[in-house]
DNA sequence: TAATTAAAAGACTTTTTTGTCTTTTAATAA
DNA sequence: TTATTAAAAGACAAAAAAGTCTTTTAATTA
């Protein structure tokens, strides 16, 4: 569905959401062990991250990655978007390039929906919302 | 969604459905051209498959790829299992290995009701239906 | 201002996916 | 039974994705 870079982003924000929600910043190597990532790896996604804008970050001492209240209320399709780019958005099922209402592949009708489901979850689910579920130990980004 | 491989194999499955109803073979040639895929690329897919008893084939002259009736009732399930594993069908959302019911990451719930619609969809399409649409020319696999 | 800290940048490697080419095997038909 | 046809098999190559390492830049604090 997405691809392990945006896993990490995902995974990535929703920690960094948690972990800044007190004003403070974290560094690169608690969050790689945070999400259980290679450390390098999610250095360069956040970076990509960070020049969109997606995320925030400062450099030297106390310096870190942090999310302010507005960047609680990043959707997960902005992320998506910026690491996958759109393609399970709009990209065909099958593949081709020609494909559309007017001239559907084979899969297009049985897509129509799940990619509606899809999108519209995307666009709904807030990182904030997923931290807060995080903290109330609903769910979870490891295994204790 | 799914893999380059996974897409051409399914192209190549309807393709094939529809090439070989009258009870005639495909050659590999023109399945390529008939799903614009690299020819050698598809080969070894169908050639997997083959294996896999998903698609039938016959060396020789008058030989080449085919469907028979029972054939025709694959469901896209099939198809995906055996090109792209159980991924699509159980694996999480987020790429953990510990997400479960009991033990969810932060989009799993989100992920339910998608997962479980594309299950259902895989699984009650079949490649002879998809072939029918296509003879009614109300899908297309290619440009023209 | 100098030392320290932590992200930014970018070169590099490995692995996986995608795609190509050549040789072998098996079926058919003359 | 020999020539021909077409898939099977397997070795390679290219491209993309995933992951690693080193150097540079920009903050902070002493």
């Amino acid at each position: 569905m997405f691809s392990k870079t945006c896993e990490y982003a995902i995974r990535a924000m929703i920690f960094i959401a948690q972990q800044s929600k007190d004003g403070s910043r974290v560094g690169i190597k608690e969050i790689a062990k945070g999400i259980d990532s290679p450390e390098h790896f999610i250095a360069k996604i956040l970076q990509d991250l960070g020049r969109k804008g997606v995320v925030q970050s400062l450099k030297g001492p106390t310096g870190g990655f942090y999310l302010d209240n507005s960047g609680r209320k990043t959707t997960l399709a902005t992320i998506v978007k910026a690491v996958d780019g759109d393609d399970i958005f709009s990209g065909c099922g099958l593949g081709l390039k020609q494909c559309s209402d007017k001239h559907p592949c084979p899969l297009h009708h049985e897509f129509i929906n799940i990619r509606k489901d899809i999108t519209n979850m995307l666009n709904k689910t807030k990182v904030g919302d997923l931290q807060e579920q995080l903290d109330k130990k609903l769910t979870f980004l490891r295994r204790d």
